[in-house]
DNA sequence: CTGAAAGCGCTTACAG
DNA sequence: CTGAAAGCGCTTACAG
């Protein structure tokens, strides 16, 4: 069996509730004491066990992280890799742990995310995405338990402590950057509108659209859906257009990269023939030809930010609800061109 | 305070034993108690407490997954959640739960290992990379913890369960194909050689080449380090010996992409002037200019079979030494040309 | 088939 | 500054 707080307190002369408040370095102890405790410690390579400490103490020292279902954008793109690492910096600076949730439907997780409150596995959960309407999110909600969200909430705006970018914002800015070189005719292909994401970038592109005079229109339209399935074809019948677009907003640099694609089959030439801007910025950006304009969100921001506010919240229940829109930059590449 | 199962007896009318064994679904209790209990446990909306679960039972029902640390290759790649994918799906099958590891550097993350297994935090862990000489892979070997690797181990291999590819077999493979392309200047651009899998894909292209009748030479080898450091530069060394390579074989798509970007730099184009293969086909590789002929090798697979095998030790601690290779495929594309 | 009791390894009022 | 004792919420021999 493990070494244990009792073999410690045997081995040093003093009582367990001494050794678990030098575990704790509680002030009450003295100096003396301390060192002779923790020799001891470091002599029976003694660990406390977690399971009982947690039990004892009412607190995991863990924290929740909750993937989006696997068949969601989340898994597919590098957003994943660089969000847990700002996740996991902030957690590891306060001693806090990761548990991360493994369910692949919508049902599965929502059964762990109950299980992980009622049955106190964590202390704190972060969301890493925002639906439209989210059992899980209403739950977490309802239940009073801390919890933090990466994305906007769809409902209950100023009721939740969130980390976001200000899509609407951006895709707003990304418009008006189009506009300023010239083009008109502006498209946009979308991602999956029941994450607040897509509709939010969606909508940033109709404002700036109406606010720049021009008219919004289904005709330059692509979501999500269409493109997975015959995206080949949708930009086929993009381009085909009486007035074909001479700009493309994707939704995401993987998205770019496969529109470029189909527009080579089409003898459309990118950014000769169309410009194309996207959201992400991915790794890769750089490295693809031609190099792609492209949002940069912070991903790593995002994780540490939601990390950091769930923290305070878990530390502090009267915590007041806040959010945080962390900062964004277009990284002009070679994939648009100015309008003579 | 959250309802116990002592509140749950009380109101079946039962001992607390009792609701533990329907919790367990023990078949020494009646199928009347049974549905009983359930029914109030549900009316209570009861969940049992996991710390308290664990302690009790010495076991926690979750799995270590640790990440080597974030300067190196498994976070910046699309590596990473392909593998968690794989972990989780064979970890929720098994009604296992994922911790994961928040150290960045190789010494934070020793000590999470050892206050892991020592603290039993988990009841087996898997370690997502090999590297050449690592301590908490040692410390792990002999602590006699279950523990399963993603690569194969430098050392005590056969004490040691792992999941890899048979690194030095695909690159013998992709060097052989490069022949049959009637290549015989074939480069290597190669990943941290701290790395197994690194040494490995140059150990057999070293030997594909040897066997080959042709010669293996410095001059045609480029290193992580010089790649990260002045990788133009070395690219345009390489290409500018008197007997340039025709072929570059390289660590990673994603090294491929940089190589490809540096050669356009020199007015060298893929696979025209020269060709390139690479490993680990990214979703993107399809995509990019030119389409990368790269070899898959089923990342996902790779997670879920460790996950496997580290589940087996757990619940059998006589459970044989074992390793496998996943199955890779080389993907043909359109970045090599043959010779004529 | 079910219950009373001990115990898992800690923490934390309470008392001194 | 330190200790004795109760308790965190379960599980599991042991007994019947």
């Amino acid at each position: 069996m493990a070494v244990t707080i009792i073999d410690v307190a045997r081995e040093a002369n003093v009582s367990p509730s001494t050794v678990s408040r030098v575990i704790a370095d509680s002030p009450r102890i003295s100096e003396q004491t301390k060192r002779k405790v923790r020799e001891v410690m470091e002599r029976l390579a003694y660990h406390p066990n977690f399971q009982a400490r947690n039990l004892a103490a009412k607190s995991t020292k863990t924290i929740g992280v909750i993937m989006a279902h696997s068949t969601s954008l989340a898994f597919q793109n590098p957003f994943f890799p660089e969000v847990i690492r700002g996740i996991c910096t902030s957690a590891h600076s306060s001693h806090y742990g990761i548990y991360l949730s493994t369910g692949g439907t919508e049902e599965e997780i929502y059964q762990e995310v109950v299980s992980m409150v009622q049955g106190r596995k964590v202390d704190g959960i972060i969301l890493l995405y925002s639906r439209m309407s989210d059992r899980t999110m209403n739950y977490l909600k309802d239940s009073g338990f801390p919890f933090t969200m990466v994305g906007r909430p769809y409902q209950y705006e100023d009721e939740i402590t969130y980390i976001d970018n200000d899509n609407k914002k951006i895709a707003h800015e990304v418009v008006d950057y189009l506009c300023s070189l010239g083009h008109e005719q502006i498209a946009f292909v979308g991602g999956n509108l029941d994450y607040v994401v897509s509709s939010d970038r969606l909508e940033g592109y109709r404002q700036a659209l109406i606010e720049a005079g021009l008219s919004y229109s289904d005709a330059y339209f692509i979501h999500d859906d269409g493109f997975k399935s015959k995206g080949k074809s949708a930009i086929h019948d993009l381009m085909k257009q009486e007035i074909p677009p001479t700009a493309i907003v994707a939704h995401d640099d993987l998205v770019a990269y496969e529109i470029i694609r189909y527009l080579e089959e089409l003898s459309i030439q990118v950014p000769k023939d169309v410009s194309i801007v996207s959201f992400n910025n991915h790794a890769l950006s750089a490295y693809v030809k031609p190099p792609l304009t492209s949002v940069d969100i912070s991903i790593f921001e995002l994780g540490f930010e939601a990390t950091n506010f769930l923290l305070e919240m878990v530390s502090n229940p009267e915590a007041e609800v806040k959010s945080h829109f962390v900062s964004t930059a277009l990284i002009e590449r070679e994939s648009c061109r100015r309008m003579k």
